[in-house]
RNA sequence: GCCCAUUUAGCUCAGUAGGUAGAGCGCAUCCAUGGUAAGGAUGAGGUCGCCGGUUCAAUUCCGGCAAUGGGCUCCA
């Protein structure tokens, strides 16, 4: 039969041979370095069989799914190790991850390092033995059995959620059996490098009622030199990390006795956080947005009215007794900022002229998060969001959500985001109503008007069933920190229950009252998470216009301090945030500190620099860039920060 | 909230087989007045996260709590 190749040529093989089969007829070397097919555009596991026509290519390792099948065989054969060291080991499930591959088992014993160590000895044997992986199928009684005869308890949970009567696969490698749909790399030879990297908890099935199970995570590679760049990656992100240099660097701190989630913004942070503000709400001035400044807390009425009450009452600082039963009321912090923007447009009666009206605030905002989930400045209990809100007639709302979004945008492009960042449609979880509020009717128009409007603008977006707010649909605009790991960065959301349940209206053409749509949505996001993803970005080195001190001016000695201090007023009257270094240290040292505090531009002035009136300029990045007059100076400075340039 | 680990000077970290501790950086004082990434000397600074227990004696062992880190769940 002929098959074929992704350069257009053919390749004739006889029946029945597999992807794998037509890998070793190209060359050996092939077949050693290829871990999956795809088989007519579709990824394949190599044992395959081939059909007549079939168009191959083989992916190796530089390919994603390559990797996860890598990843997926590497988790079987640390199960494996697993189970020759701790028999009673009941495994649940191991698959690959973006940068890796865990298993979840469970066992008696708690997991140290030590058995990692234990573990990886028994990974590397298996390996060595290079087994074959044989891919095996079992009617579904079949593999029920098995899997009760294995004391699999996870395992015949898993089978069982699957249709009965299909047919079940799996892989086996020497003694070592596992359900599994696959797909997996040929014998268990090629996984030539791996470390096990951590334990944790994870409960099963991903329900925090379930028991608690064992997770190890790990990665591996086809050879000892990609491990070895992987680790020093690692090491290399745990410097760029927010937590430990946004503290080097004086921009936050922790103190146990104010409380977990609850940072304090030092200068350095905190004026960074200012020039983001006014940046944010000077834009948002230009585009026709009003500011409010709105309480901090209110009483259980307003949230019972919202639904935050009923739905969101554990994320809720509450002030006296929730159930009010000593006859006060009780009083809670913000969580979010609508209900109270909404009393303001509810404060007078509103025409359709008077739409869009575009509410926005620097908001903060109090979140009551498990003890379990803060972290750095990204997870916090309070933090400060560019919240706002746009009333919208329904002929309105696309125009403004674009508007909403292209704000964002502009915003992530200033920050020098935009390689960094995904959009994610996030929507209801049809399964779990009590999550949310309102008629599933309402769900289904506000989902389909944010499709519809997303689908026009051409993104590229993925669905996140479950995400939605419990009011409505989210466009969510994702980030990865250093380490991977995504969070929300801003979120522009539709909703329409919320008016109707404040009782907002406006009266439209005919005189009737009509319920407003409602777009809520931030600008640049929460400020202390987009300051902590910064941090990471520019490795503390943060642009210009948004670094805390511009300007480090170092004199020589003494006797220059003077002029030094004058320029320093003079350069603060152009409008830069300018230090001078007064230290008795020689101009080595000063430079050195400056270096090491990240400062954009160090000014070096001696007898030369007053004499001639000029600066000797050391850039951060580009060293010594020579003299400069000032007026000079100023035009570049105002050049990068009108340009938002990140060096 | 759950699982695991961690918590020693302002910061980064050593250390004590149970007998109250040390370095580097930083800070203070003095000397040196220095031209593009660390000049030198001296000194101050710690109830060894907090509260209990065991012990003649606890920073060290045990328990509880808190905070921090990695996950899970949840979320901006």
């Amino acid at each position: 039969m002929k098959i074929n190749l992704p350069d257009g040529s053919q390749l004739d093989l006889k029946e029945k041979s597999t992807a794998y089969d037509a890998a070793l007829a190209i060359s050996e070397g092939l077949a050693r370095n290829v871990y999956i097919a795809k088989i007519n555009n579709e990824i394949k596991d190599l044992r395959t069989e081939l059909e007549e026509g079939d168009t191959l290519e083989l992916l190796k390792f530089d390919h994603i799914e390559a990797k996860k099948a890598f990843w997926h065989t590497s988790s079987h054969i640390m199960a494996q190790a697993i189970k020759r060291i701790f028999p009673d080991a009941k495994l649940a499930i191991g698959p690959a991850i973006d940068d890796g591959f865990y298993y979840d088992i469970e066992v008696e014993k708690t997991l140290t390092t030590t058995d990692l160590t234990k573990i990886e000895k028994e990974m590397t044997k298996i390996v060595k033995e290079n087994l074959t992986l044989d891919y095996s199928t079992m009617s579904y009684e079949d593999a029920i059995n098995w899997a009760k005869d294995n004391d699999e308890d996870y395992k015949v949970e898993l089978i069982q959620d699957l249709p009965e009567g299909s047919v079940i696969s799996f892989y086996t490698q020497g003694e070592f059996t596992d359900l599994c749909a696959g797909p997996h790399i040929m014998r268990t030879g090629a996984v030539k490098a791996f470390k096990l990297l951590q334990i944790s908890g994870a409960y099963w099935r991903g329900d925090e009622n379930n028991k608690m199970l064992q997770r190890i995570y790990g990665v591996s590679f086809p050879n000892k030199k990609m491990l070895k760049e992987h680790l020093e990656m690692l090491e290399e992100a745990k410097k760029r990390d927010h937590n430990k240099l946004g503290r080097e660097l004086g921009y936050f701190t922790t103190v146990d006795s104010v409380g977990q989630g609850l940072p304090l913004l030092m200068p350095k942070g905190a004026k960074t956080f200012q020039i983001l503000t006014r940046f944010v709400e000077d834009e948002e001035q230009k585009r026709g947005y009003q500011i409010t400044k709105t309480p901090l807390m209110a009483k259980s009425d307003l949230y019972k009215i919202s639904g935050h009450w009923d739905h969101y009452r554990d994320g809720m600082f509450i002030l006296g007794d929730p159930e009010e039963k000593d006859g006060k009321t009780a009083y809670a912090l913000r969580p979010m900022t609508c209900p109270f923007q909404y009393q303001i447009y509810n404060s007078e009666t509103r025409s359709y002229r008077d739409l869009p009206i575009r509410y926005n605030e620097t908001s903060t905002l109090f979140r009551n998060e498990a003890s379990g989930e803060m972290h750095g400045l990204i997870r916090l209990r309070q933090f400060t969001i560019s919240e706002g809100h746009i009333m919208v007639t329904p002929d309105q709302l696309e125009e403004e959500f674009i508007g909403a979004f292209d704000l964002a945008n502009y915003m992530i492009r200033a920050l020098g985001l935009q390689d960094d960042i995904s959009y994610r449609f996030s929507i209801w979880d049809e399964d779990n109503r009590d999550k949310y509020i309102g008629d599933p009717k309402n769900w289904e128009n506000a989902q389909n008007a944010m499709q519809n409007i997303l689908d026009e603008t051409g993104i590229a977006y993925e669905v996140g069933v479950g995400e939605a707010a419990f009011y409505g649909p989210k466009l969510d605009i994702q980030i990865k920190n250093v380490f991977g790991k995504e969070d929300t960065l801003i979120t522009v959301q539709i909703d329409f229950q919320l008016a109707e349940r404040f009782n907002m209206v406006y009266i439209d053409q005919n005189g009737e009252k009509q319920h407003p749509f409602i777009i809520h949505r931030t600008s640049i996001g929460c400020y202390e998470r987009t300051l902590a993803l910064l941090i990471e970005k520019y490795a503390g080195a943060l642009p210009l216009w948004m670094a805390p001190e511009q300007i480090k001016i170092l004199p020589i000695a003494k006797s220059h301090l003077e002029g030094a201090k004058a320029a320093v007023k003079r350069l603060e009257l152009a409008g830069f945030r300018v230090e001078v270094d007064t230290r008795n240290e020689k101009i080595g040292k000063k430079i050195r500190d400056a270096q090491m505090e990240k400062i954009p531009y160090m000014l070096i002035m001696g007898d030369k620099e007053i004499e001639n009136k000029n600066y000797s300029v050391r850039h951060r990045k580009h060293g010594d860039i020579g003299t400069m007059s000032e007026e000079e100076l100023i035009s570049r400075l105002n050049h990068e920060v009108e340009n938002f340039v990140t060096d």
